[in-house]
Formats: structure tokens, sequence, C-alpha cells
DNA sequence: TTCAAATATGTTATGTTGTATCTTTACGGC
DNA sequence: GCCGTAAAGATACAACATAACATATTTGAA
């Protein structure tokens, strides 16, 4: 991997504090904290091996990262509860279609926001696209549907992959 | 259940030719024939337990419906495989946020269909709304991405379970 | 019609993803 | 120190999905 060559388009540029690195992790840990949750040493090797991945990491995958960097097993489950409040605390988000999850770069801004998923590499980027969620859950409710959680995915070809 | 009490809005009301039991049936044979694909009595099976379920089923769940049907055991792996068939030729859709499928009323008008999921009592409905569906695959090429196939689909809880 | 090739299904095994339950450990207040 | 609570470990199992190979059925050409 060479690393993004593209970044994500925004419709609307609003200010987006997308961390990596140290910065990520504080900016975790405080976003955790706020929302009256415990920053724990397993908490943070949960993160620190999610946000490590390039692609979205099912639960085995974090367990084995971690397995291998504590040196001892850790089990899925485990992994599980933790990624389940990262989600509810807007840390990490599960690409459905992918049956995987990715660390949120910017868990302080909350969105619907739009995977685009690489069939070919895996690699995947997402959108911020408030005007489009904003439409499907306005469709949803147009249907008398009580939209919680939308779910907008796109399965595809990345840049990359389709110009070598 | 009450059967559906509401219908899925049509943002553009274009001609669906929705059918169902007999007529469905027959429909289905014949875009599966169209498209080059046998028409077996397995197959033929597979769809009419699909079809019979009011919400998305799990190849288990179909393989349990037609074992029933049929007096013996049939594995959940001839299941997958048909209904991979039945998905490359619109005859029924995977619901991604779900690991179950759909069939498609309306196997002769090609959607990007927008699913609707009670997250209270598993019914999911669908929008087909081009204009929606369009706007996803555009912001995914803005980004320089070639959409195959956008995954859209709302979690959330229906009429019936928000007003009881 | 008969046979060979291609397609479809059956059988068995295994891999992957996700939960449930119970036990043990860590931490804070008393 | 003792106890209550929250977190994590251990184990088991349920649910979802695919692989590999054997058998059966269909198709179409000789």
């Amino acid at each position: 991997m060479a690393g993004k060559a593209y970044l994500a388009a925004m419709a609307h540029d609003h200010h987006h504090h997308s961390h990596e690195g140290a910065s990520l992790m504080s900016a975790a840990q405080g976003t955790m904290e706020r929302s009256g949750e415990q920053w724990t040493q397993m908490r943070a090797a949960v993160f620190e091996a999610l946000a490590a991945f390039d692609k979205p990491a099912s639960a085995y995958d974090i367990a084995d990262k971690v397995s291998q960097a504590q040196g001892r097993r850790v089990a899925a489950n485990s992994v599980y509860r933790i990624l389940d409040l990262f989600v509810g605390a807007n840390l990490a988000r599960r690409v459905e279609s992918a049956n995987a999850y990715v660390a949120n770069d910017h868990p302080d801004c909350l969105h619907d926001c739009i995977f685009l998923i690489c069939d070919t590499c895996g690699n995947t980027t997402h959108l911020d696209d408030d005007k489009l969620s904003g439409g499907v859950r306005a469709a949803a409710k147009e249907a008398g549907f009580s939209p919680q959680r939308p779910v907008i995915e796109v399965r595809g070809t990345c840049p990359e992959c389709k110009d070598p």
C-alpha cells in the first residue's frame, strides 16, 4: 500500500477535526471519557489496533493484532464488547457490507457517513455528505418510517485499482 | 402479523411490474431463463420459500423451509448457491445489515433499492428512489470511485411499531 | 438413441462472525 | 480489610458462509 493517494470529497466543507497517531488516541480517550466511559489499557489497545489497520478490520483481526502486541491471547468476545462501546461513542463505525469496523478519525462530529469499499483491494474511504444522508432519512420518513441509523455504503473499485 | 399496512413510497412513479403468488413465480422463471439460467425444481422451491417470508430470511431460514416442504434435509450451501444466482439475476436482494435475503417482486426493473428495516419487528420494505441512489453513485464518482453496487439501508422503526 | 460434456445438486467438512454465561480481576468507597 | 461495581477472561456455542469433492441430471451433438 502506497498510502492514501486521494482524499474523500466533502460535499459541505465544514471543519473536520481529523486526527491521527497520538492525537487520534487522545481524541478518542477524550470522547470516550466525556461519554462517561472508562479509558482502560485494553480499550486503548483495541483502539490502537483498529486505527492501525488501513482497511476495515473484523473483530477477529483486531483480536489477533492485540494478541500479538500483548504477547497473550485476547478473546474475540472482549474485542466485540469494546467495539460495541466504540461504535456507541462514535469512536468507530461498523461497515455492514464487510462485517468489519473502522476507526473514526473525527469522533467529535456526528455524521451518517458513506463508505466506499473497493472490492479489489479492500481499501475503504468515506464521505460525509449530510445532504445525501439527509435525503435518505427524509425518504424513509416520507414512507412513514422512523430512521435511526442509515447504512450507506458503495461497493466498487477505487481509483488505484481502476487506473493501475 | 396483520400484513402490509403501508406501501413503500415511490419517488418517481414509473410502472413497476410487481407480482405476487403464481404470477411472481412465473415472472421469476421468465427472468431467470432470459438470463440464460435453468429454472429447476430446486430453484423454484427456494424462490417459493423465499417469497413466502414476510421479512428478510437467512439462507438457513430458507433451507429449513424448503426442507419442511420437501420432507428431506436440504443443505444450506445449496441454498446459498441458488441465492447467489438469484441476486445475480435480480430475482432477490441481499439485505447487508441483516445478513438476509428478500425476493424481488419486480425483477424486470433494475434499481438500487433502499431498504427500511424495522429493528423492532424485523419487517422490511423498500423504496426505489433512483434520484437518491443516483446521488449516492454520483458522490462516489466525484471522489474518483467507480460504484458497482450501492448498499442503502435504513435501520429504524416502522409505522406499526411506532404507533401501536 | 446414446454418449460425452456441462450444469446442478448432495455430502461433508471447515472457516468466519457473533453471543451467552459464568468466573475472575481491578478499582473505589466505606 | 470488606464489599459493590465495572471490566475483562474463559469457555461454549449459535449463526453465517464457503470449499472440495462426489453424484446426478440436463443438454446437445454424433
